[in-house]
DNA sequence: AATGAATGAGCTTTCATTCAT
DNA sequence: CATGAATGAAAGCTCATTCAT
């Protein structure tokens, strides 16, 4: 079965964006690592940046899709929240390359990386503070502004890539699994009405 | 009396590079900033990376020092989060655009950023540990694991810029204020031991 | 026919080399004059020094050969000997520029052109002391250290483009014609052994 | 007794100019050897190349003169181009970095560098060429052009550092004293008339 | 006379992108 | 669809020279 070309340079170009960062990979690399030639990579991709835009949007949009089902569920918001950072993990863990993308905020090596990166986090804070929106309605929740809870769940997410870096090294595995249970516990910690 | 002339150029590579981006950035528009020819900016640094590594030394210094104060002080867990968040605020507020250069996480736009930014993470996070690990001897966290516990409270500073560049725009100083107070409560929910 | 785009760099680089000097030399004056753009010429070469290099070793090897032939051959000493100066004298006619970037002496100008020039002469001095050692052998020449006498002898192809440069201004062709039949004159007498 | 600075420069200046050639050589580091400021040198030399020029322009003004006297005196041919060749080789070690100076033709590293070469080539060849035409008058030489056999016996000059450089690695000093005694015969010999 | 901070022109080299084959 | 030779804009950095002190 002959991989699509597409994702055979999308592969390649994660990969090394992954070990050299964005602006130190040239596009001859991608090409090399992909298996074929320079210019092929134009057909598929308007520009360098247009392939790490495609990488993030696709992973964006499954992260999206996965929230909107939870969602549609039935499921209490320290389930949803826990199922998010589960949906994270795996993805992260399906593709270990991902994590050194994102957590390298690739996104903010484009020129225009910023509207881009507003664009992204508009969508995820909006959905994140739907979750919330609904675990307060059921009186799960502490009383707070649901965009800055939102935002605080979201940039907690950045402790589970900060937490395998720093003292993760070498077992990166094993530091993911650990770090994405804790997180949960974390998260619904922060956003839980106390229990009298 | 006639402001230093590093001082200037590290204004002036401060404002660019939250505008353009570290990678954007050319050293002749830091110098047509800073009001100095472009040989002159390399009496003062050695290179171009080196201004940007240079702002967040002194920058990391100083929220250091302050965290190894606050460990000094006779404060409770809650004091000391909430002072390093109102700290970490101040310090922003004062250099309104080293929020946009932090928060571009600008020293992955450096070839060994990552090494630099793991060496900074260690440094604040086995302060922020100790923090934990101190509140913990008091009874007053939860069990966690200190180190997890403080990737996380590092983590959530993030928030601060992700709600001001997603939902303060156009009024940036209000907003990083309703966020930094906010924030507090977040970190100590996240950490505290419920009360019965 | 269309003439190899190698070449036609080499050829323009040694046309500014020797008009200019190779640091007064510019990638992108070699480029103009071989009508290619600057970016070609690292298609073709590592860097502008390289250029230089490869001009170098193609002429010596060249004139390496050609001693290999001579001593290959079963020319007396003084028919080898002018048979060096002719074929100098030929290479140097054929491409005129040439002259001029070896009496520059260019290679000195690389921050390692003195190794290469070391190395290049051991060659060429290996084989001139080798044609010296044989003709002393028949008894033709006088007694002297034969490193010393190659020395000389390969010292002495200097007169060739002196001459020219300094007294055959307007009239290289046939200055250059003039000197290297003196040239083959004065080589031989150096080193013969007076006849009784 | 302190020295003249502008010694101090010319001297400092032939010691980085030896090791490291014209064009690698800064201005800077010329200063810092002479222990004077950057500025300083300017008030010796007009530029950089001015301080070469100068160094090359003392060097020969002695050997013109030595060689105005020798065409003075009652000398024969042979004993003339014997103390010629004694005489460089004592300039030559009393600054041993001279020799590296002018075997790398430092001179041509300069943008009107050949003009200068032509120049002084112009000057010396004058006079070579004036002891052969004495000698030949005297009947102890063979018939050749003046003008070329001044030039052949300048460029034999350049077989002494080219010995030195090749052969002499170490032992610098005796490689040159025996390089310039048979430099002497070779020269007697390349242009004296056989004896019958 | 001496200094050295400041200047800015000028250079090599890289690499994303194009397009003729 | 695929190629890869060719392009040329762009940028960091050096360093000879100046000049206010």
């Amino acid at each position: 079965m002959i991989e699509d070309k597409g994702s055979r340079i999308r592969k390649a170009a994660l990969d090394v964006f992954a070990s050299r960062g964005f602006h130190e990979t040239t596009v001859a690399e991608i090409a090399r690592r992909a298996g074929v030639a320079k210019g092929t990579i134009y057909l598929y991709f308007a520009s360098k940046a247009d392939i790490l835009i495609d990488v993030f949007r696709r992973y964006l949009d499954e992260v999206l899709d996965f929230v909107d089902e939870l969602l549609d569920s039935a499921m209490s918001a320290p389930e949803i929240l826990a199922a998010f950072v589960q949906k994270q993990k795996a993805l992260l863990q399906q593709e270990p390359n991902l994590i050194r993308v994102l957590s390298r905020r690739s996104l903010h090596a484009l020129s225009d990386g910023d509207e881009k990166m507003v664009e992204f986090n508009q969508y995820l804070l909006d959905r994140i503070a739907q979750v919330v929106e609904r675990a307060k309605d059921v009186g799960e929740l502490l009383t707070f502004d649901n965009e800055m809870g939102a935002c605080v769940l979201l940039a907690m997410q950045e402790a589970l890539p900060l937490y395998v870096a720093t003292f993760g090294r070498g077992e990166e595995e094993r530091a993911a699994a650990h770090a994405s249970q804790q997180l949960s516990e974390f998260m619904w910690a922060s956003v839980r009405k106390e229990t009298a």
